[in-house]
DNA sequence: AGTTGACGAG
C-alpha cells in the first residue's frame, strides 16, 4: 500500500507540473486511496494555474473526507486561493481554524494569511497579524513589505524592509524586487542606489526579477539612459524586460526605437504579453500613426487580449491622439470592466479632440457611476473650460476639486490658472498660482504663459526671473511662455538672451514653439531678412507655421520680396490654401502692384480655392450662438449692427452706455 | 511525493 501511493503521487505530480489538469484529475479521481499529498498536488496545480474556485471546492470536499488530517501544506495552499480568488469570508474562516488548531504557528500558513488578507485589502488586519506572529522568515517580512507596497504605502513598507535587516533577516531577489519598486515609486534614487549596491553584494542584480526591478527604479527616476544599460548586462532579457526597454523609449520621445524593440524582441522568440502591446500602442500613439495603431488592434483582438484593461486604454488613447474619437469611444462603451484610468482616457480624449460637451457628461457619468475622478480626468475638463472660455464651469470644476481635495495637486493647480486665464480671469489665475507651493515648474509656466497671452510681457518676465530664486528649473515649455511675452512688447535684445540661455545654460534643445517665437520677434521688429535666415537654418522639416508669421510681417511691413518667398513656400506646402493666396494679392496690391494681385486672384479661381469663413462663438443666457463675418440671419441682425457701428465710432463706451443701447434695441 | 512572498499599464 504505502509503495503504490508513493508511485500514484509522483504520477499525480508529473500531471499537474506539466499543466495537463484534466488528466491528473481523472487519475486522482480514479485513485483507490487519496492521502494528504495527493490532495495537496491536486489543490496545488490548480492554485498555479490561478482556478480559486476549483481549488477550493477541492479542499472543501477534503474537509468532509475521512482519513485525512489537516496540516499546515493544506492549509497555506487554501489560503493562497482565498487571496486569489479575494475571498476573504472563507480566509477568515480558516484563520480561527488555524488559531483553535494551533496551526497557525506554522510560518508557511502564517505567510499565506498575511499574503491573504494584503490580497484582499486588509491592509490594517495584515499588519496586526504579522506583528504577532510567532516565527517570520523571509517570506512573511517580503509578504507584509509587498502588501504595504501595492496599497501604496510605499514608505511603511520600506520601514518594514529597513526592520527586517534589523532583525537579522537577510534580504533575496523577492525582498529586492519589491522594495526597488517602493523606491521607484517614491522616486528616491539614492535609496534606490544603496539597495542596487546590495544586490550587486548578494550577487542577483542581474537575475531577471531584480534586474528588472532595477530599471524600473531608474527609469522612474529620470535616470532613463541608466535603465536601458541594465538590459544590456543581461544574457536573456524576458517579456517584462522588454516592455521596460519599450517602455523606457516610448518615455523619452523614442518611438521609433521603441517599435523596433518590439520587432526585435519578436525576433528573439519572446512572446509580448498585454504590457507589451499596451506600451507600442502608447508609443504609436505619440507619434499619431493611425494605420500602426489599427493594424495592432487587429492583432491583439486575434490573440485575444484587446479586452484586458491595458490594452484597451492605451487603444482608446492612441485613436483619440489620431483624431478618432468615435472610435475610442467605441472601445469604452464595449469594454466590461472599466478602471479609473479607462475613465480618465476617455474624457482626455474627448477634451483633447475639443468634443467638450462629451468630455462633461462623461464626467458626470463617471461621478454617478464610475470611480471618484482623480486629477487627470478633472484636469482635462478643466482644459475643455479654457479652450471654450465657459468661465461659471471651470469655477464649478474648481469648487468639485476642493470639496474632493485635489485642489493642491500640481496637475490642477496647473490647470486652474490656465483655464482661469484662457477665460479671461488673470485675477483669478493669479489667486490660484498664489495660493500654490512653489515647488512645481508647471505651475510657473502656466502663470507665465497667462501673462504673456494678457499682454502682461512685464509680469511674464518679472515671474521668470524669479524662478530660479525659488530653486526651480524652467522647462522647455517655461521658455515658450517667456519667449512670446519678449515678442509681444518687441524686446528683441532679452529675447535672444533667452533664447541663447536655453542651449548654453540649460542645455534644452530649442523647438519649433521656441523658433516661432523669435521669427516672431524678428518679424515685429521689421528684421524680416533675419526672420528668413533663422527659418531656412531651422532643423526641423514641416514649417508652414513661420513661413505664414514672415509672410503676414511682409504684408503689414509692405516686403514684396520676402512676401513671395514666404508664400511659395507655404503653397509647397498647402498648394490650396485661401489664406496664403489672399494674404500674397493684398501685399502685391498694397504696394501698388496690380497686374500681380490679378494674377494671384486668378490663379485662386483656376484652382477652385475658396476662403471660408471664420467662424466665432459667445455664450449668453446658457445658450451657445455662434457666428460669421457679414451674417445677416440674426433677427436682431440690424439692431446688432447698429451696436457695432456705435461700438466702432466710439472711442470709450460704458457698461451703462452698452445697457441702454440693449434696453433701448430690445424695446 | 506535497506548502508561503516579486518586476511591466493612463
Amino acid at each position: 500500500m504505502e509503495i503504490n501511493m508513493l508511485e500514484l503521487n509522483s504520477q499525480l505530480k508529473c500531471l499537474t507540473k506539466a499543466g495537463d489538469l484534466r488528466s491528473a484529475r481523472n487519475l486522482f479521481d480514479r485513485l483507490p486511496h487519496r492521502d494528504e499529498i495527493s490532495w495537496t498536488t491536486m489543490i496545488s496545480g490548480y492554485v498555479n494555474a490561478s482556478d480559486s474556485s476549483e481549488a477550493l471546492s477541492l479542499f472543501s470536499k477534503m474537509w468532509v473526507a475521512p482519513c485525512v488530517r489537516m496540516d499546515p501544506f493544506i492549509l497555506s495552499l487554501a489560503l493562497k486561493a482565498c487571496g486569489l480568488s479575494v475571498d476573504v469570508k472563507f480566509g477568515e474562516m480558516l484563520h480561527g481554524y488555524s488559531v483553535k488548531t494551533g496551526l497557525v504557528s506554522s510560518v508557511f500558513v502564517g505567510s499565506a494569511m498575511l499574503d491573504m488578507y494584503m490580497k484582499n485589502g486588509r491592509v490594517f488586519d495584515g499588519c496586526r497579524f504579522f506583528d504577532d506572529m510567532p516565527l517570520r522568515n523571509v517570506v512573511s517580512w517580503t509578504a507584509i513589505i509587498t502588501g504595504l507596497v501595492r496599497a501604496g504605502f510605499n514608505s511603511q513598507g520600506l520601514s518594514y524592509f529597513a526592520k527586517m535587516w534589523r532583525d537579522g533577516v537577510d534580504y533575496d531577489s523577492y525582498t529586492f524586487a519589491i522594495a526597488l519598486k517602493a523606491c521607484a515609486d517614491l522616486e528616491i534614487l539614492n535609496y534606490g542606489k544603496e539597495i542596487h549596491a546590495r544586490t550587486m553584494k548578494k550577487g542577483v542584480d542581474t537575475t531577471s526579477y531584480v534586474a528588472n526591478s532595477l530599471a524600473t527604479m531608474y527609469n522612474k527616476c529620470g535616470k532613463l539612459e541608466y535603465g536601458l544599460r541594465l538590459f544590456g548586462n543581461m544574457s536573456k532579457p524576458d517579456v517584462v524586460s522588454w516592455t521596460s526597454i519599450i517602455t523606457t523609449h516610448v518615455q523619452r520621445g523614442q518611438e521609433q526605437q521603441g517599435i523596433d524593440s518590439f520587432l526585435r524582441m519578436r525576433e528573439c522568440d519572446v512572446c509580448p504579453n498585454e504590457y507589451t502591446y499596451a506600451a507600442v500602442i502608447s508609443g504609436i500613439a505619440n507619434i499619431a500613426r493611425l494605420d500602426w495603431g489599427q493594424q495592432l488592434h487587429a492583432h491583439v483582438l486575434q490573440v485575444g487580449l484587446a479586452g484586458s484593461l491595458s490594452v484597451a486604454n492605451s487603444l482608446m488613447t492612441m485613436y483619440s491622439k489620431c483624431g478618432n474619437s468615435n472610435s475610442a469611444s467605441i472601445i469604452f462603451h464595449e469594454m466590461t470592466v472599466r478602471d479609473v484610468i479607462s475613465w480618465s482616457t476617455i474624457i482626455a480624449g474627448y477634451s483633447q479632440g475639443g468634443c467638450g460637451e462629451e468630455a462633461f457628461e462623461l464626467l458626470s457619468w463617471m461621478r454617478r457611476e464610475g470611480p471618484k475622478p482623480t486629477e487627470f480626468a478633472l484636469s482635462s475638463v478643466l482644459s475643455v473650460c479654457g479652450s471654450m472660455a465657459i468661465l461659471d464651469h471651470g469655477r464649478q470644476i474648481h469648487a468639485y476639486a476642493l470639496t474632493v481635495g485635489l485642489d493642491q495637486t500640481a496637475m490642477i493647480r496647473s490647470a486652474l490658472i490656465n483655464m482661469y486665464s484662457k477665460c479671461g480671469s488673470i485675477a483669478e489665475a493669479e489667486k490660484s498660482f498664489s495660493m500654490s507651493e512653489n515647488d512645481d515648474i508647471v505651475s510657473w509656466t502656466a502663470m507665465i504663459n497667462g501673462y504673456a497671452e494678457h499682454g502682461y510681457s512685464q509680469e511674464a518676465i518679472g515671474l521668470f526671473e524669479k524662478i530660479c530664486h525659488v530653486g526651480l528649473r524652467p522647462d522647455s515649455v517655461t521658455f515658450i511662455g517667456v519667449l512670446s511675452a519678449c515678442s509681444h512688447v518687441g524686446l528683441l535684445d532679452l529675447g535672444f538672451h533667452y533664447f541663447d540661455s536655453m542651449t548654453n545654460e540649460y542645455r534644452i534643445n530649442p523647438s519649433k514653439e521656441h523658433y516661432g517665437c523669435m521669427i516672431d520677434l524678428l518679424c515685429r521688429a521689421g528684421r524680416l531678412r533675419e526672420a528668413e535666415n533663422m527659418i531656412r537654418s531651422m532643423p526641423f522639416e514641416r514649417d508652414d507655421v513661420v513661413w505664414s508669421s514672415l509672410l503676414r510681417a511682409s504684408r503689414e511691413h509692405g516686403d514684396v520680396e520676402c512676401g513671395r518667398i514666404a508664400a511659395e513656400h507655404l503653397l509647397q506646402l498647402d498648394p490650396d490654401c485661401a489664406g496664403t493666396h489672399i494674404t500674397l494679392a493684398n501685399i502685391y496690391a498694397s504696394t501698388g502692384k496690380w497686374r500681380e494681385a490679378a494674377d494671384v486672384r486668378k490663379l485662386m479661381k483656376s484652382k477652385g480655392v475658396i476662403k471660408e469663413p471664420g467662424w466665432s462663438w459667445i455664450k449668453v443666457k446658457d445658450q451657445v450662438s455662434a457666428f460669421v463675418s457679414g451674417d445677416k440671419s440674426h433677427t436682431q441682425a440690424e439692431d446688432i449692427y447698429n451696436i457695432l457701428e456705435l461700438l466702432a465710432s466710439k472711442e470709450e463706451l460704458t457698461i451703462q452706455d452698452l445697457a441702454s443701447i440693449l434696453y433701448v434695441s430690445e424695446g
